[in-house]
RNA sequence: GACCCCGUAGCUCAGCUGGAUAGAGCACCUGCCUUCUAAGCAGGCGGUCGUUGGUUCGAAUCCAACCGGGGUCGCCA
């Protein structure tokens, strides 16, 4: 866990106390904080172990010395017990409730920008690179979930982000639907079939694939091995035919090139409005495969990289990786090259960019590796600051997601089971009578969403992770809904008392009354404003490391913390004004964070439920 | 074969800059709606943290080897 702030006003107090104590300095870094284990007391503890040898005394000693030195000087610690070496510290009630308070008054999640210069920093969140020749699936959505959350986060901690998306609308796979189309589709189109634009080309480009296969059966039956075959079936040579074409910018195959992607687009676009994200920029491949050639070139001059069997590689084996290619002895490009123009060409288009992320597979591993590197050779000092934000492959309890046997999950169809469920258990539940039709179903949209974003975005990202539909759909327990359902809680609770506003006014009454009286926090109160204040670490962890899984698990301790407090202690129907306006005031926090925390999710909450 | 990632409860996952008796959710079992939304709460059951060594006062966490799973190594994208 990163920092908090009562951490760093308590560094520079233990810091002095060594100084005094023992005559040492101690690093800031050294002190391990941790939280108290619910069996002793107190809000903070500290390890004295690894200081014994500095202290010259024993660990109980040691934390005797320490824990009185604390009391004395430092306003905020009221007590403190000693453990073996665990120095166990009370925090008086007034820090917490100076903190609430603070929340209320200004926003508890206004962070200062976490870049070390203070500077506001330019980042460029690559967050989806879909192929134009089938619909989005499961996967796809892993990664659109996180990159979109990922900006969200960088936005919270005060950056500008450019979120961007590399459309892979030229090569082999968009010729094969196209010819398929032309050969097969009888002038099919989205309007003339109800299809979506997507799924009606996605649908052509497994036509292609069945009829490509039963070229090669026949061909195998004729007495051709099975390599032959598939190199020479008449409709690949027709396909690849067609690439060149469109290369040669032949103007019929342009034009059906343009129709078929508009149909994808429009697919596709219906996908990002209802998952909720959206792009500052789309790059088209059909632009930037061009690039890079040149840098690559003027690379070679360099002799950054050099000349082999008339083709240009870079020789990466110093770095403990191989020699790569990246112009072939035909001159023309391969991946990597249009990757390295692609990245000149986004520092050269936005100048202040201080950050470029690419949110992309773990199985790309190497190809950025490869990528940073070069661009590193290349002598651009930007080249540090990129990043391969990783996630793992998603696993079926079927095991692998493969187009080829139809084992995909499609975005569209699973986004409307989850949806359809939140609908089914609404209904039952029977909470939402005089809502209209319009209304509740936005309201099970947002939270069938919710199930789905926060099943895929609570799990390490880096991580590999099974997608077990029965549990995405849950609605209970460690799930999106749950949050929301305890933020529409809170926000009854505030409706009856009145506007949320008006409850932190008086709070700021209210504080200063409260904290004269030191023992006025209940435990169950303590628990929850305590990882109330670890929010903002927690967000400065998730920017940092680029990570929302660790701000999901967060927002689900807060408000399970949350339910217990709610449902042991009354708050409407507390009698002492004081007492109730306060845990007006700590509910319209959890309210505040959760919802800041849900939209770093790229989720919505709801005001009933 | 080389390199990279992963292995924690029946299942899905937290915890990993070393620290007290390893935590949640699901599933299963017990209680709690005449009181602020039961999509909830309280409790129970469930673990040789893959294995073996090493470092350390202390290892799920660091190091090594091995076992098991996945990925990548193309003049493909």
């Amino acid at each position: 866990m990163f920092q908090d702030r009562l951490q760093s006003l308590l560094v520079p107090a233990l810091q002095g106390a060594f100084q005094q104590l023992f005559g040492h300095a101690i690093e800031a870094k050294a002190i391990g904080f941790q939280q108290t284990r619910p069996e002793f007391e107190g809000d903070v503890t500290i390890n004295v172990f690894p200081f014994l040898k500095l202290s010259g005394k024993g660990p109980e000693q040691t934390a005797q010395a320490i824990g009185e030195f604390l009391v004395k000087e430092v306003d905020v610690v009221e007590r403190f017990n000693v453990v073996k070496g665990f120095l166990n510290i009370v925090i008086a009630d007034s820090y917490w409730l100076g903190f609430l308070k603070e929340a209320g008054d200004r926003d508890i999640l206004q962070l200062e920008p976490v870049s070390p210069s203070g500077a506001k920093d330019k980042v460029m969140v690559e967050y989806a690179s879909p192929n134009t020749n089938k619909p989005l699936h499961l996967g796809h959505l892993r990664n659109i979930f996180l990159g979109y959350s990922v900006s969200r986060i960088l936005k919270a901690a005060g950056h500008e982000v450019v979120k961007v998306q590399v459309i892979n609308d030229r090569g082999i796979h968009i010729c094969k639907s196209m010819l398929a189309w032309q050969k097969f589709g009888n002038g099919e189109t989205p309007e003339s079939s109800g299809l979506k634009g997507d799924k009606l080309v996605g649908k052509y480009y497994v036509e292609f694939d069945k009829a490509y296969k039963s070229e090669i059966d026949a061909l195998v039956a004729a007495g051709k091995s099975k390599e032959e075959a598939e190199k020479e079936a008449p409709i690949l040579l027709d396909a690849q035919e067609m690439l060149r074409k469109w290369e040669a910018n032949d103007p019929e195959v342009r034009a059906l090139w343009e129709k078929i992607n508009g149909w994808v687009y429009a697919g596709f676009d219906a996908t990002y409005a209802r998952a909720g994200v959206d792009f500052d920029k789309n790059y088209y491949e059909s632009q930037t495969y061009v690039l890079g050639k040149a840098d690559v070139l003027e690379g070679l001059k360099k002799g950054v990289f050099y000349e082999k069997d008339g083709a240009v590689w870079v020789d990466n084996t110093a770095e403990g990786l191989d020699e790569k290619v990246l112009l072939r002895r035909d001159g023309t490009s391969v991946y990597m090259t249009q990757d390295i123009g692609t990245a000149i060409k986004r520092f050269e288009e936005y100048p202040g960019l201080s950050k470029l992320i690419y949110t992309v597979g773990n199985e790309q591993d190497y190809h950025f590796k490869v990528l940073f590197i070069i661009l590193k050779k290349l002598g651009f000092v930007w080249a540090d600051e990129l990043f391969h934000l990783s996630y793992g492959m998603v696993d079926l309890p079927s095991g692998k997601m493969k187009s080829r046997e139809g084992t995909v999950v499609d975005a569209d169809d699973l986004i409307d089971e989850v949806v359809t469920e939140a609908r089914k258990t609404g209904e039952q539940l029977s909470k939402l009578d005089g809502m209209g039709e319009a209304e509740k179903a936005a309201l099970f949209e947002m939270i069938g969403l919710a199930a789905l974003k926060y099943f895929l975005l609570k799990v390490d990202p880096k991580k590999r992770m099974l997608f077990d539909p029965a549990a995405s759909i849950d609605l209970q327990g460690h799930t999106g809904p749950f949050i929301q359902y305890t933020y529409a809680r809170i926000k009854s609770l505030l409706r009856k008392a009145g506007e949320s506003a008006v409850v932190c006014a008086e709070l700021s009454g209210q504080a200063g009354q409260l904290t004269t009286d030191k023992s006025s926090l209940l435990s169950e109160e303590r628990t929850v404003i305590k990882l109330l204040h670890q929010f903002p670490a927690v967000l400065n962890e998730a920017a940092t490391k680029l990570d929302p899984s660790s701000l999901a698990n967060h927002a689900y301790e807060v408000v399970k913390a949350y339910n217990s407090f709610y449902q042991a202690i009354p708050v409407m129907k507390e009698e002492d004004e004081g007492k109730r306006a306060f845990r007006l005031a700590l509910s319209a926090a959890v309210a505040d964070t959760t919802k800041k925390a849900m939209w770093c999710l790229g989720i919505e909450v709801p005001e009933r439920m």
